[in-house]
DNA sequence: AGGCGGTTGGATCG
DNA sequence: CGATCCAACCGCCT
């Protein structure tokens, strides 16, 4: 680790004569042609926000004001994100998208222009615009997402069909991505490594391109359908959500940008970030930047936190390096764009031929008390109360509960854990979210299942009192520090001195971790030995009788369709009457964004 | 065919 | 705190 560090402290960011004649090449490629008036005052443009909820860096904005004589932005309210059964959106994220286009619309306003919110599909909306007011140029930033893939293919359509220009931009990555492949020969690297030199020989990202400032060209308000009462942002109640969100992090791109500069201003935190060494139990102020949620909804350009990491690693030029350091994170953000652009059902097992094809068990009970921050662990149950109450926690804490739901206990499939973070998470995005998920449960990229991530000892070695589950999980706040990790071992006057009866206030264990894990390494051993991912069929079956002892009966994997309904050791009753206190008053002690350590 | 590296394991030893 | 074991995975490179 130590050499390999120090290998590529020595391999500088380079290449540059390369970056800079590919940024010359592609901003002359989309440099608007601001001469050409012929078609300029009486043509009327939209500007389509879905994601890229900013005006810095954001191409599609200049090209529609490019030659405009009326700018239209507006943002669609797609019923698609509300439907429970396809994509659910918990409340916490959809807040974080009304707050941005809040944010956005105020920006707007500023610039003598204004945010309209429309109401449908796209699909309906759009033609239906484009006529009534006369459109004759659709711009907006590409998304490369399955579902934005056949949504936004089926608009260019009707666009043209209608004699409507459409301009799309790259925007909400680093790269282009589809450039990324084809300069890999068409295959998207495997390994964070190989991805690391593609874009090594690729040259830097272009530069993010300055917000406006001048006036933007006006919404022509008179046309049907932009009275103030049709296009203002709705509540969340509006949007038919009962439970109020609970999030402390607050959407936008103004809050997008402060919170980048915030960071940014303590240039040696940032030279020397390392993320495997940030602390997951850190909560008064997190141990990482949170930006994570802002570069989904595309508040913060990718391009810009960039250019910044750039500008501070100039001050310090022995700075971290991929893939740890902060600019490695944007990298693995890039990574999984572009592997998970190129890939079939990235978010599925069936049918993803990069996912190992492994046949996880399927038991309601125990699912249903991870997801509810139930599982007997604290340090498990605390994380899953966060990620519903902040709508956010720590990549460790994912990697802890994604461990235990998976491989590590549970051996439940990754696909019903990653729906979960989906509806939970502010910063749920479609390829990272998925990838991380096989990474966890050892279906793609990572392959040392044997390494399992303890849930009593993991956090402990952070937080030793307790104070993120005390934090989160009120009901254990008066445990002493000696059971906090493990309150089912407290005797039971210390128990009730706590005011915390385990089986009664907080749930027993529903699996012994140290049986529970063994049996899981062998189930995976088992699973790989009879499995291969979605792709190519490699070789024969061959033995799939478990190596060593009787460990488990159920190791030989049946091949993919095949449902196992093995269950796991003895699930304990978990009534839990724990209160919920989603509103906690000041918090206090501790904290403090950590040094990263080396 | 074999060695190496792999963003982030744990327990135990010194 | 660092090394070693645990049991031993994968893809990639030579």
């Amino acid at each position: 680790m130590l050499r390999s560090v120090q290998r590529k402290y020595a391999a500088p960011l380079k290449s540059q004569a390369l970056n800079q004649k590919l940024n010359r090449l592609v901003a002359a490629a989309r440099t608007p042609r601001m001469a050409s008036t012929s078609s300029g005052q009486q043509s009327r443009s939209i500007l389509w926000f879905r994601k890229g909820l900013r005006l810095h860096d954001n191409p599609a904005l200049r090209d529609a004001c490019t030659g405009s004589a009326a700018v239209f932005p507006i943002f669609i309210i797609d019923p698609y994100f509300l439907q429970k059964a396809n994509y659910k959106v918990g409340v916490n994220r959809y807040q974080f998208l009304l707050e941005s286009l809040t944010d956005l619309n105020s920006s707007l306003i500023g610039l003598g222009s204004q945010l309209l919110v429309l109401r449908g599909t796209p699909e309906e909306v759009l033609p239906k615009v484009l006529r009534d007011w006369g459109i004759k140029k659709l711009c907006y930033e590409i998304d490369t997402e399955p579902y934005a893939k056949v949504r936004d293919s089926r608009v260019d359509d009707m666009a043209r069909e209608a004699g409507v220009e459409v301009k799309k931009h790259w925007s909400h990555t680093l790269y282009d991505t589809d450039m990324l492949v084809r300069e890999n020969k068409g295959k998207a690297p495997l390994t964070m490594q190989a991805f690391e030199k593609l874009v090594d020989r690729v040259g830097q990202p272009l530069a993010p391109l300055p917000a406006p400032t001048a006036r933007l060209p006006p919404v022509d308000v008179s046309l049907p359908g932009i009275k103030d009462t049709e296009v203002g942002v709705p509540t969340w109640q509006e949007m038919g959500y009962k439970e109020a969100p609970t999030s402390i992090f607050k959407g936008g791109e103004t809050e997008a940008l402060k919170r980048l500069e915030h960071y940014m201003k303590d240039t040696k935190w940032v030279a020397s970030f390392e993320k495997p060494s940030t602390d997951p139990t850190a909560f008064i102020e997190p141990a990482t930047t949170v930006l994570s949620p802002y570069l989904k909804f595309g508040c913060l350009s990718a391009r810009l936190f960039h250019q910044r990491l750039l500008d501070v690693y100039r001050l310090h030029p022995k700075h971290s390096q991929p893939p740890m350091s902060l600019r490695g994170q944007l990298l693995w953000r890039e990574f999984f764009y572009t592997l998970g652009s190129h890939t079939p059902n990235f978010d599925r097992i069936s049918g993803n031929p990069i996912c190992r094809q492994i046949t996880w068990d399927s038991n309601p009970e125990l699912f249903k008390a991870w997801r509810d921050g139930a599982t007997g662990y604290p340090w498990i149950d605390a994380a899953m109360t966060q990620l519903r109450e902040w709508g956010w926690m720590h990549h460790l804490a994912r990697h802890a509960v994604a461990c235990f739901l998976t491989r590590g206990d549970l051996y439940l499939s990754w696909e019903s854990g990653k729906e979960v973070f989906e509806e939970l998470l502010i910063d749920a995005d479609f390829f990272i979210n998925s990838a991380n998920w096989m990474w966890l449960s050892a279906s793609a990229f990572f392959a040392q299942y044997f390494r399992v991530y303890s849930p009593i000892t993991f956090g402990k070695k952070y937080d030793k009192d307790g104070a993120y589950i005390r934090k989160f999980l009120p009901v254990l706040k008066d445990m002493p520090a000696k059971y906090i990790y493990e309150p089912w071992t407290a005797p039971r006057e210390v128990q009730q001195r706590a005011n915390c009866i385990i089986g009664r206030d907080y749930p027993a264990p529903i699996v012994d971790h140290a049986a529970a894990s063994k049996e899981c390494i062998a189930r995976m051993g088992a699973a790989y030995k009879a499995t291969n991912t979605g792709g190519a069929a490699k070789a024969s079956p061959a033995k799939a009788a478990p190596s060593g002892d009787a460990s488990t009966s159920a190791a030989a994997e049946a091949p993919p369709k095949k449902k196992a309904t093995g269950k796991r050791a003895a699930s304990t009753d978990q009534d839990n009457k724990r209160q919920k206190t989603l509103e906690e008053t000041v918090t206090r002690k501790k904290g403090g964004k950590k040094e990263a350590g080396k």
